[in-house]
DNA sequence: ATTAGGG
DNA sequence: CCCTAAT
């Protein structure tokens, strides 16, 4: 069934040469941890992102990285290619190759539609890929610049350098437009130069500052953040006033605060503060201030299931690789320092929301969503994240103690193919931010023909309970699959119907479905649903067709009355 | 691995 | 929706 290809990589390029052609048999020799990205290509040419079946496990040993890649070909095909390829650096995990590569895998992704087989995508040896290395630390984009408009500290940006990544393959070429803002391709960095009065712009020019002074996109629209994260991108301060942001020459002018060293405790909470951010944002960023910070982060459920930890110790490795791994968690980058000290980082696809777990393991809770797309789910839960700002905030505050447990692990995230249809905000990047409501109107709109996957994110966790990790509403042809389903094989046979029924809606596991004939039931049975109801119900759900309950009242009378007898 | 139920 | 017990 699965493919399980171990292999170890000599260089960045050397691994997408081999990978280019064979990909699996890499197994050179090589000190760097490296990160897949499995796609697999559709018929079509467009890239689909990996089902959990085509899992990508990065294995790490003491001396150097073994890339593990198990997935399963599915009913169909194929041929894994890896989409992106992370090296990291010695010293400092570069999370800037990591958030562009991500960046450009979620491009990909969001163009995808169906799985067909999968594909290994190699990128082209000259792709702007930077494998770290002395020398050539800076593209020509950046090159002119005097003063490092990032706040990355020196050995970062030696370390890894990243732009864009282009696709070589034809599964990449192949998308009708390049839904991938040109955030990475070349930023302005004019903009960073000279004087910047940040104050009056419009979120709109503070995101082009933004790109201009990070060299990528940004989906925050949050004005204050913005302006925040520019001025200590600029200034190379985390202690940064939210007034009064004028800068010159890569000072701070005008504000009481003069600019900081880079403190240190000071960044964490700063950047965290970032509004609807994406972790994306923060991700880049934070890391690129390069510390080890405490245990301090916003725990995001998603995280927990994607569970990145930080080891100190070489020998410590990936513990449960397969299972976690396997799941959602999409190891996007892991970086490991040669040295004595190892310290491994795991970015997760959270964007950039990267957390450092001193050491829980997360019991995740096995439950099988055969469901497409790890990586759209990671997509999703970058949706969410930012769903709820507030929600960050809280979390922010809340630190984990290792040891608690943290009872969150749980439901996996999925994701939405958003394509995005706004050019204002909405960004195909890791963290594009979505008007969920309105995507999913838009998907259902379109037939289920497409997964509808909706997605929202409203859990209430200040109570004490964060119940509830995504609740996406049925939808109005959901039911009708599933009570079409209970017709054909019955309820009970759930899995059945799961597999005939819902194959098309890639969540929904055949607890769903059941728990949703069991509410249909209630409702079919509930006298007078529509007048009653009505009245002080939310009108959150959605009101579900007289019809439909009629239907489902005969199917239950039906079934009930005629057990399996004789057969 | 699936189901049924409770929460 | 999540979790667990029982199959």
């Amino acid at each position: 069934m699965g493919t399980t290809v171990v292999g170890t990589v000599e260089d960045c390029r050397e691994m997408f040469d081999v990978s280019a052609q064979t990909p699996f048999s890499s197994t050179n020799q090589i000190g760097n941890p490296v990160a897949y990205k499995l796609v697999r290509v559709a018929g079509d040419g467009r890239l689909v992102p990996a089902t959990d079946e085509e899992i990508l496990e990065v294995n790490e040993t003491d001396t150097h990285a073994c890339l593990t890649f198990d997935y399963l070909p599915a009913q169909e095909t194929s041929q894994v290619i890896n989409l992106g390829l992370l090296r990291s650096d010695n010293v400092e995990p570069s999370t800037d190759q990591v958030s562009s590569q991500s960046d450009y895998g979620e491009e990909l992704l969001q163009k995808v539609e169906q799985d067909d087989r999968l594909v290994m995508v190699s990128t082209p040896p000259d792709a702007n890929i930077r494998c770290c290395n002395e020398n050539n630390m800076f593209d020509e984009d950046q090159v002119h610049h005097d003063h490092e408009p990032l706040p990355f500290s020196s050995d970062v940006q030696k370390g890894c350098d990243s732009n864009t990544v282009e696709p070589c393959s034809d599964a990449a070429s192949s998308p009708k437009e390049t839904a991938l803002p040109p955030a990475a391709g070349k930023p302005d960095f004019s903009l960073v130069r000279g004087e910047i009065c940040l104050n009056n712009l419009p979120i709109k020019a503070l995101q082009e500052t933004f790109r201009a002074t990070f060299g990528r996109e940004t989906t925050v629209k949050d004005k204050t953040w913005l302006k925040r994260r520019i001025t200590m991108g600029l200034t190379k301060s985390f202690d940064v006033p939210t007034t009064d942001l004028t800068i010159k020459d890569n000072k701070l002018v005008g504000s009481q605060h003069k600019a900081n060293d880079v403190g240190d405790d000071v960044r964490a909470t700063s950047l965290k503060e970032a509004p609807s951010s994406s972790a994306e944002d923060l991700s880049g960023e934070e890391r690129a201030a390069k510390r080890v910070r405490k245990p301090t982060r916003r725990y995001i459920e998603e995280l927990s299931e994607t569970d990145e930890k930080q080891i100190t110790d070489k020998s410590v490795l990936f513990p449960s690789k397969h299972q976690r791994l396997s799941e959602k968690s999409e190891v996007r980058s892991v970086s490991v320092s040669s040295g004595k000290r190892v310290t491994v980082t795991r970015v997760v696809p959270l964007g950039g929301s990267e957390v450092e777990v001193p050491y829980v393991s997360h019991v995740r809770r096995s439950r099988p969503r055969e469901n497409v797309m790890a990586l759209m789910e990671c997509h999703t839960s970058c949706l969410e994240a930012k769903a709820s700002a507030v929600e960050n905030n809280l979390l922010n505050s809340e630190v984990v103690s290792p040891g608690s447990v943290v009872k969150s692990a749980s439901g996996p995230i999925q994701i939405e193919f958003a394509t995005s249809h706004n050019n204002n905000n909405e960004e195909v990047h890791v963290l594009t931010e979505v008007d969920q409501d309105m995507e999913l109107d838009h998907v259902d709109s379109s037939g289920n023909s497409s997964d509808d996957y909706n997605n929202t994110s409203a859990p209430t966790m200040q109570g004490g309970g964060l119940r509830r990790k995504h609740h996406r509403a049925w939808t109005l042809s959901e039911v009708t699959t599933l009570v079409e389903g209970v017709s054909k094989y019955g309820a009970g046979k759930w899995s059945e119907i799961k597999k005939l029924s819902f194959s098309s809606y890639s969540h929904r596991t055949s607890v769903d479905l059941k728990d949703k004939w069991r509410n249909l039931l209630r409702a079919s049975f509930a006298q007078n649903p529509s007048n009653s109801m009505g009245s002080f119900k939310k009108h959150g759900s959605m009101h579900i067709p007289m019809e439909i309950l009629l239907q489902v009242r005969e199917l239950a009378e039906k079934q009930s009355l005629v057990p399996p007898n004789h057969r």
